[in-house]
DNA sequence: AAAGAGCGTACCGCTGAGTGGAACGCAACC
DNA sequence: GGTTGCGTTCCACTCAGCGGTACGCTCTTT
């Protein structure tokens, strides 16, 4: 009956007692930009005993979700394909892609796909050329949502709740332009649900810019997902790309809501 | 000092008998296709008692892995995004992905990146536009090796111990015209090597078409990974994007050997 | 060349986390 | 109103998991 997709309060488990605990805790301590790791470094992370972390990785690797190589372990193949069935995500995915080609086609600038996940953006697909503008967004990635163009639209159209958990929460800073002032972002996010769309100006990273726009849900009120355009100081011009952004994910809603959202 | 990507003979690890094999078990449980499933349904597919399937997943719940719906589970978000920090498969995937957009710009049909793992290939990127034929590959999926047009060239340049396990092996026949012949696909395997690309003609799906051509590990003989163009019969010419397939390949290829391969 | 630091691996007896058979409540469907 | 299939809860037993301890190895450091 009762849906929780996310747990209420509390923050994320941090179980350390149950075998599963322990094999999440190894899984976890690999970083987005950790390619393979030591055992001594996954015992420094996870702060298990160190024959703990060596039987339950061994189990890991027998399992086929870590990977060991002469230098330590390694996510494997199999964790990949694993995530990849997950059916929300990749539903949202393979529906999209259509969508984002177009839009990279017509701007050949780098284009991302997010969905929120509590008070952050994870980025379902990142597709670009080779002129592509170096953004630290990666796909399965997260980002804060108050300084990215795709967060603040996300949360633009995440009900009031969420607004204001979010703009009384801590506001990061980081960069020099990032919006950390509650004030001035409630009016962002205003101006957001007006116009349809959200910009960064070198929010999260200096030299990039960025328009997103939402994917509404059936409801036609909350966002099921947000497409954006990102590209580099100097060339790149957010707003001239907004109309284009738009019509994507508007595009993207509609074939949502037709095919059972 | 050993490497040990995969586990020797006697097939993938069927261990119900720990809490981690159990968990597996659970997940892996969930077929591309499935969405959300039940909980007597888990029961049925993992043999396990009841009592023990719902601990169990209530424990992947609680850890982020599984969403508990009105209708069912559902493997989460979470897992997505523990899947895409898998170090191999996501360089190879954000390296590519210039290339797979070149080389769908040039042809506007469904691009393909895949690599071989065990006797199947394993699809890390699937792009396509709206016209797209409607092949049966996703991201993530799998697919024998014998029947596709990736699959084939990759086994192609594999070795030779690895042409004569998969030639000796059952060939599996998809379609009236898929290769079970030993003798015809081997003659296919040197032609790929000879010429750079293999074809796959109605051979996994009717009505589609297909040229796959090798992305070479630096050592310049096994493939690290391969790239494919798919469409439809009909409009579709494949023998006229060989050349533009095995460019991106090489490109690839090339790329991959530059950064750190 | 000896001492030290840091690594991965192996051993092994204790114990409570994990186990799963059994029983229950609830909707549907004959 | 009986039957079937579902999700959930209970609880006493036991063996899987635990982790402190110790070992062997390869590098630095002195």
């Amino acid at each position: 009956m009762e849906v929780r997709p996310e747990e209420r309060g509390e923050g994320p488990v941090r179980d350390r007692d149950t075998v599963l605990g322990k094999a999440l805790a190894i899984l976890r301590a690999f970083g987005p930009a950790d390619s393979v790791l030591p055992l001594a470094e996954l015992v420094r992370r996870t702060d298990l005993p160190k024959a703990t972390v060596h039987r339950v990785a061994g189990d890991l690797v027998r399992h086929r979700l870590l990977d060991r190589t002469a230098h330590g372990y390694r996510l494997s193949g199999g964790l990949f394909e694993l995530g990849l069935r997950a059916a929300a995500e990749r539903t949202l995915l393979e529906l999209a892609m259509p969508f984002l080609q177009d839009l990279y086609e017509r701007t050949h600038e780098t284009v991302h796909l997010g969905v929120r996940e509590g008070h952050e953006v994870v980025y379902i697909a990142k597709i670009g050329g080779h002129r592509q503008a170096r953004a630290p967004s990666r796909t399965g990635g997260r980002m804060p949502m108050h300084c990215t163009a795709l967060g603040k639209v996300l949360l633009a159209h995440a009900g009031e709740e969420e607004w204001t958990a979010v703009l009384n929460g801590p506001l990061e800073r980081r960069t020099p332009r990032t919006v950390v002032a509650p004030g001035l972002l409630r009016g962002q996010l205003t101006r957001a649900v007006e116009t349809g769309v959200a910009y960064e100006v070198e929010e999260s990273t200096p030299g990039l810019l960025c328009v997103a726009a939402p994917v509404l849900a059936p409801d036609g009120r909350t966002a099921a997902a947000a497409i954006s355009v990102t590209g580099p100081v100097g060339r790149f011009r957010p707003e001239s790309h907004a109309n284009a952004v738009r019509a994507a994910a508007t595009a993207l809603g509609a074939t949502l809501a037709r095919r059972g959202h």
